[in-house]
DNA sequence: TATTGTTATACTCTATAACTATA
DNA sequence: TATAGTTATAGAGTATAACAATA
């Protein structure tokens, strides 16, 4: 019923090579990055697989338990999710129980997410497995320093469509030292 | 007929909020990492659009350019793909007559991939493009040492899976500083 | 007329299973 | 029996268009 929490590994077609090491990929941003994430999103569903929660919905349930207030709207932009597939996201949950749309007061055409009881104590093992998670992907990276540095990078690649047009200024970090 | 090198930028659903300044989701790593490559498979896509080459086929024939002895299952291999998908992938490239497939003397079962004239020439362009995609990054990043760095660090997520079980250890970088 | 939520749909990427022809 | 290439298919993510209800 629920929906796996990623695809499983590779069967058929062999062990699919950990890494092409000297390969000429390897000086290629995009396609690291590329890989990087995929392994970062199999780690994920090693923590997450038995909770049966995917990326985007331990996300939704964070943003509705730090956000509570927040519109339909200022959620699928805060998430960068298109409306139509928001209402997917919402539907897997809701028929777990683990969030309700309800009616808002002022505005008859907007329906509210909240989290149900059931959906706030998953959530609650969802966020100690964030933790763990994190701090796993901090040893990898080597510390509070290096993973700010890592973040800030990825800032600035997020960035990368609004620097693109305007040549100078190639900045404007939204990254905080975790630490120093 | 050709592919589209990606998808174009949103319409119905607005501008879709560029970064969730300040939200819960900022401290999540494997989500700005997610969003990160999307930024930079949409920049790849701004460069090379009209050559009408995406991520996975540039690859392709920069491998065939640089390792024009490898077989079909080393370039599956290299480019993390399954047998099937890279089927596919060489039909969409062949098509084009951007690459051919020829027999293998020794092995009537196995298949060469070789460039075609034509590859090799949209191929030249592609690698200036490609060039001045990576320059593009590089100044983004702030510098050789800062992509080094992220390099290192991409490196050392792509190998989460080696690292993981094996507690200690966690390491395996596969990367050279581009300077210093 | 514009916006909110929604449905339907399509395309890309990735994955699995199973076939064929060789080995 | 195992392997190389292939076909078919399915799932997850992301994209667009269009509609009903409401503003």
């Amino acid at each position: 019923m629920a929906p796996p929490a990623v695809k499983k590994q590779t069967y058929d077609n062999g062990p699919e090579a950990a890494a092409p090491v000297g390969g000429v990929l390897n000086d290629i941003l995009g396609y690291k990055l590329r890989r990087a994430q995929l392994a970062t999103f199999e780690e994920f569903a090693r923590h997450f697989h038995d909770l049966e929660l995917r990326p985007a919905e331990l996300a939704l349930l964070l943003l509705l338990k730090r956000t509570p207030e927040a519109g339909q709207a200022e959620l699928t932009s805060l998430l960068v999710l298109k409306r139509a597939n928001f209402v997917a996201l919402v539907n897997r949950l809701a028929r777990r129980e683990l969030v309700e749309r309800s009616p808002v007061d002022g505005d008859r055409r907007a329906r509210k997410i909240t989290l149900t009881t059931k959906g706030l104590s998953l959530l609650e093992e969802g966020e100690k497995r964030q933790r763990a998670y994190e701090q796993q992907l901090l040893q990898i990276l080597g510390g509070n320093r290096a993973r700010a540095d890592f973040l800030t990078a990825l800032d600035r690649l997020i960035n990368l469509a609004e620097t693109r047009d305007c040549s100078s200024t190639p900045r404007r970090d939204v990254n905080q030292r975790t630490s120093g």
